[in-house]
Order: C-alpha cells, then sequence, then structure tokens
DNA sequence: GAAGATTGAGATGTCAATCTTG
DNA sequence: CAAGATTGACATCTCAATCTTC
C-alpha cells in the first residue's frame, strides 16, 4: 500500500475537470427544471419513462431498473409525487405483489410542457460546444470507463492486487453516518 | 418554444453513457471510500485541502470556495465531522466573523490512511483504461463544456430581443421524436 | 424462502431566516 | 448594509426491518 501510483498533473487535471463539469452541469439543469416546471430532476428522471411507456404506466419494478435506484427511495419518491397529483399508484393485475405506477393528466402535461425548455437547456450547456465527432469520442470514452468499473467491481479481487485484497481496515475513527451522496 | 431541437441518437447515446458512467463511479467510490475508511466523498473531499493547508487549517471562507459549498452545507457537515473528532473549530485571528477549521491528528491519520487506497480505486475504475492523450482529449472535452455552463449561467441571454452573440444556433442537425433524455 | 413493495429511522443537502462583526 | 457563519425546518436518500404474495 505505500507504493502507490499517484495521479499525474494530467490525471489530476482531468479529474478537477470533470468534477468541476458535472457540478456546473447538475446546477444548471437543477435550477432550470425548478424554475421553469417546478420539477427536481429525480422527478423529470421518473417522468420521463413513464411518459414514453405504453399507456404511460409501468410496474414499480420496471421504472426502478429504468432508473436505476432501489426500491426504497422509488417508494418513497413516488410517495411525495402521487401526493403533488403527479403519479398515480394502482394495482398490479396478475400479480398481487406488484404496483403500477400510471402517470395522471397533470403529470402528463407537465413533462410535456417541461421537456422543450430541459432538452434547450442540456442543448446549451453541452452539445452547442460539441461536434458529432466530439459527441462519439465522448461516448465511448464514457462507456470504457463505465464498463472498467463493472468489470472491477465484479470482480472482489483483481489481479495484481494487494496480498491481502479483501481487508483492509484503515478506519481509525468511528463514522456516524453511512456513504452519504457526491460531491 | 414549439420548435425545440431534440437530442439526436448520437447525442441521446451519450446523455444516458454520460449519466450512466457518473452513477457508477459515485457508487463505486462512496463504497469503497465506506468500507475502507468509513468516510463518505464527502468527508474526503473536505479533508483533502485541509490535509494540504499550510498548518493543515484554513477558514470556511476558504474551504467552502475550495470544494464550492454553500456556507449551510459546508457549516452542517464541519458540525458532523467536529463531532467524529476530525475537525476542530477555532476563532479567527484578525476577524472576529470568521472560523477557522483545523484539521485534528485523529483527522489527520485517517486521510493518510484512507488516500492511497482512494487514489487506487479511482486509478483502477477510471485512468487504467485511459491513454495519456485520452486523458488529454477528455479534460479538453469537458473543460469546454464547463466553460460553456459557466458561459450560459452567467449570461441570461435576454429572450426574444435582437439575436444576439450568445444565441448558439447548432445548425440543422436531425432529431427524434422523443423527450430521450434523463436526469 | 425469494421477490415486490412499503415504512421508519437516521444522515445529508437546500432554503430561508438569524446573528455577529466589519 | 454586506460578509461570515450558524441554525431550524423541510425535502431527499440510504439502510434495515417488515409485510404480502409468489
Amino acid at each position: 500500500m505505500s507504493d502507490v501510483q499517484w495521479l499525474t498533473t494530467e490525471e489530476q487535471r482531468m479529474w478537477r475537470a470533470f468534477h468541476g463539469m458535472r457540478r456546473a452541469l447538475d446546477r444548471g439543469l437543477e435550477r432550470e427544471l425548478a424554475d421553469e416546471a417546478g420539477l427536481s430532476s429525480a422527478d423529470f428522471e421518473v417522468l420521463v419513462p413513464l411518459s414514453e411507456a405504453p399507456d404511460r404506466r409501468l410496474r414499480a419494478r420496471e421504472l426502478g431498473r429504468m432508473v436505476s435506484w432501489d426500491r426504497s427511495r422509488l417508494s418513497h419518491h413516488l410517495r411525495r409525487m402521487e401526493r403533488r397529483g403527479l403519479v398515480e399508484r394502482l394495482d398490479c393485475p396478475g400479480d398481487a405483489r406488484g404496483t403500477i405506477i400510471a402517470l395522471t393528466g397533470a403529470g402528463w402535461s407537465l413533462i410535456q410542457a417541461a421537456a422543450p425548455a430541459h432538452v434547450a437547456a442540456v442543448r446549451s450547456y453541452v452539445f452547442d460546444v460539441l461536434t458529432p465527432d466530439d459527441v462519439v469520442t465522448f461516448t465511448n470514452l464514457t462507456e470504457r470507463i463505465a464498463d472498467q468499473i463493472a468489470r472491477v467491481s465484479a470482480d472482489p479481487c483483481p489481479a495484481g492486487a494487494v496480498p491481502d485484497p479483501c481487508s483492509n481496515d484503515a478506519a481509525a475513527v468511528s463514522r456516524d453516518a453511512d456513504p452519504g451522496c457526491e460531491e
């Protein structure tokens, strides 16, 4: 563990640029959605697949997979959205365990009204400064990284790693919190 | 607003890949930090500048600027970190309004112990699959986007007015039917 | 027992006051 | 009044039960 390969200057620069870009993008889009439609990006993320689904409804299970949320987060968020009149919960025919999430008329109207400005914001923030080639390049790089993360995460003990890969307790101070969120 | 330019197929693909990569990266790093050191990425983000500062201390104002958090978030988080014994709050000499945030011995030990594994994780997730050229390319693309966001956000660009220099009309590109973008 | 979903508790982040000092 | 910082209220997210149904 003592012979760590630290990041090079260029790697550090990329790391900072990446995080800075993320932060700016998140803030800008969050604010735009809130101002224009009273929606959070989480709301939007849920509303899009619902609006595109046949009959504008999906099983909670499917919806959760599409947005990559766990059941708990989805359930809490849908409860709040239901309270606001954006979605409805319905019984699932054929499987009494399931729940159907249906977009309400108000939810449909809202996503329809919000989408154009949101897409315009995404375009003005991101795609206005990228050529088609840039888009392909960026996609390839991000997909390569995503694949790598999936590969490494799936393999608990990467080859050539430390002798004792699965027990590394560096914690010296207790912690009253769980993994929280991201910068 | 009715003539919105929707995202092309390639743009949608990039948008999804980008968000998927972010999600995987966040989860992986969050889990790694929690397992190895009992830290969240937010903790880490605060500890790094403190550990690099002269005397291992910074004014809260400075620290807040470095991590790009607002005062409220920083104050809440520092209270929790202080409770865990990672940092201390001290009076600021010369400006009674200020607060000095000082890394404790425990905080220093923890960040020292956590950093190698964290860097190793970042390397294995990201930089192991990027050539030096890739790093430069990715940096340039993200910096370009970040600059663009800063430019567009700073300038409200009064709509309905004359065609002014801020209007980045991305010229004719094909379009898709659906509002296919998430988050 | 496993899967789908809900719930409550605790942690974190945001927003709007509030307080003190320059 | 403006800046630095804190606080309380509230929304959101995570984790660990819990419940029902397959």
